[in-house]
DNA sequence: CTAGTTGCAAAGAGTTTGCATGGCG
DNA sequence: CGCCATGCAAACTCTTTGCAACTAG
């Protein structure tokens, strides 16, 4: 299945690759992107998800997803730190994950294929407001 | 506001209890507990929650939440291996997770109140089944 | 008795899908 | 042109809520 240049496609990987550093939910993405329809988000953002281009995890307490542009393997071992003020997600690269991983193949012969790590706590920014 | 020992609420947190190796959704436990309405089980699930009874997470690709008992603190620190063939989550005790948060609260001052891994693999079990 | 709890059914939120139209190559 | 992508609205799934009847303490 080809995937076309399309107007719509070039708009949402530009908004995406200015947000690398957050996780958005498609109704934020699809609030800031109003001339595209709903239904064309979630399509591209599944079909950016199948080609690799974009990294999708759940949030606890929220059935809704988080998307974010995915630059190369960026996905493989990063942290989700997921501030419980404002409800934003942001990122961090480690290799600390890696370690995991191993740890899980040998106890528990378990065949890890990706990891998802989200660490629920007070961004910086809302630290300071010192609510 | 206090918690009743109603029979939902027995019924609920034994069959969460032998269980305890697993995390479930909702409809799992609807399912398997039909004497108990879905509003009930919703209801009480959260009600565990707040008490820290049980914890809860999000799994990728799926708007629904799993459930799982939680032994005391167990919540804190924990993996979950999601197993992408059969979608059984198991559980698996770690301290490396702890070592994340340390490292997380140096580097980008993100104060951790509590976090989540997934590790989505094959479990040992698929993996005998060579599919 | 009083406040928390239940079941039912209806409402919500987020996501997916069918179908006719429009756009890329 | 042919096939993929889009928009719209309807369908879906999981979860939440309103309400009257019920039950634990």
């Amino acid at each position: 299945m080809p995937v076309y240049q399309t107007q719509t496609r070039k708009l949402l990987l530009d908004y995406l690759q200015s947000h690398a550093d957050e996780s958005l939910s498609a109704g934020k993405i699809s609030e800031d992107l109003p001339q595209i329809s709903v239904s064309a988000v979630y399509r591209n953002l599944a079909a950016l998800e199948r080609d690799g281009a974009v990294c999708a995890v759940s949030r606890t307490g929220s059935r809704e997803r988080l998307y974010r542009f995915a630059a190369a393997e960026q996905c493989k071992s990063h942290l989700h730190l997921s501030c419980t003020k404002c409800g934003r997600t942001f990122h961090m690269n480690t290799e600390q994950t890696e370690d995991l991983v191993q740890t899980v193949a040998a106890q528990d012969r378990f065949m890890v294929d990706r990891s998802e790590t989200v660490l629920y706590g007070i961004c910086e920014a809302c630290q300071k407001k010192h609510v």
